[in-house]
DNA sequence: ATATAGTACTATGCAATACATAGTACTAAG
DNA sequence: CTTAGTACTATGTATTGCATAGTACTATAT
C-alpha cells in the first residue's frame, strides 16, 4: 500500500521534465487546446492535471516555444488552440538528443556490470 | 547559449525520479559506497553531484530499501558501504514496470499521429 | 609537530515543477 | 434565472536535484 503510493510518487518525479518534451512532441503534429492535450497524453497513459498543464504551456509561451490563439468552440466556451514555433521545434530536436541519452544511460546501467 | 541552458535544465527534471531507480540498479548488482556510485553514473553519463546523492541514499534507506555497513578504505577515510535489501529489490522491479510505461508513453506520444 | 592534499560524508538553503485546490468565465439546457 | 458541462487562471504545497558550506579521516610534505 505504502509502496503503492510510493510507486506513484516516483513516476510523479518521473514526469518532471518528461512533460515539457511530451506537449511539444503533440503540438508538432498539430495544435491543440488544453483538455485536448490532456485527452492525448491520457490515452498515452501520461495522466497530467490541469493545474500542472495550464502554467507549463504557459512557461513554454512565454519561452517562445508556443503560440496561442483564441478560436470559438462547437458547444461551450472559446478554446485556447496552441500551435508550436519554430523556435519550439529546434527544442522539440535537442529534446530528442536528451530523451535517447537518458534512456541508454539507463540502459547502460540496468544492463552493465559494475567494475 | 539560453537555449543550452534550457536544456540542461530539462535534463535536471527528468532526472527526478529516474535516479532512484539508478542507484537501486547499481546496488542490484553489487555493494558501492557513494563516490564509486557517483563514477558508474557518470561513465553512464548521468552526470549527479554529492548535494543529489547522499540525501537521496539517506531517504531510500529510511524507506527500507538500502542498508550500509562501514568499512575502512586503502587510503583514506572509511567508506559506507551500500547494498540492496530485500525490499529494494521488490522496489526495482516495480520500477521496471514504470520505466517501461514512461518509455512507451513518450513512443506513443512522439510517435503517433494525434486524433 | 603542523600544514596540505586527497578522499569521504553531513547539513541545508534554493530552484524548478507536478499536483491539489479554489475560483472565474462561457455556452447550452432546464 | 439556475444548473451542468466545458475551458481557463491563480496559487500554495510537496518533492527532489543542485549549489554550497562544513566536518572528518588518512597520507604526504615541510
Amino acid at each position: 500500500m505504502n509502496q503503492e503510493i510510493n510507486t506513484d510518487n516516483v513516476k510523479a518525479q518521473m514526469r518532471k521534465g518528461i512533460l515539457e518534451y511530451s506537449i511539444l512532441s503533440i503540438l508538432s503534429k498539430g495544435d491543440e487546446y488544453a483538455s485536448s492535450l490532456i485527452k492525448i497524453l491520457k490515452d498515452a497513459s501520461m495522466i497530467v492535471v490541469e493545474g500542472t498543464l495550464y502554467p507549463l504551456l504557459t512557461r513554454q509561451k512565454n519561452q517562445g516555444l508556443l503560440n496561442y490563439r483564441w478560436e470559438e468552440s462547437p458547444q461551450g466556451p472559446p478554446r485556447k488552440y496552441y500551435s508550436i514555433t519554430d523556435k519550439g521545434r529546434e527544442m522539440l530536436s535537442e529534446l530528442d538528443v536528451t530523451w535517447k541519452e537518458i534512456i541508454d544511460s539507463i540502459e547502460i546501467i540496468r544492463n552493465t556490470p559494475n567494475q
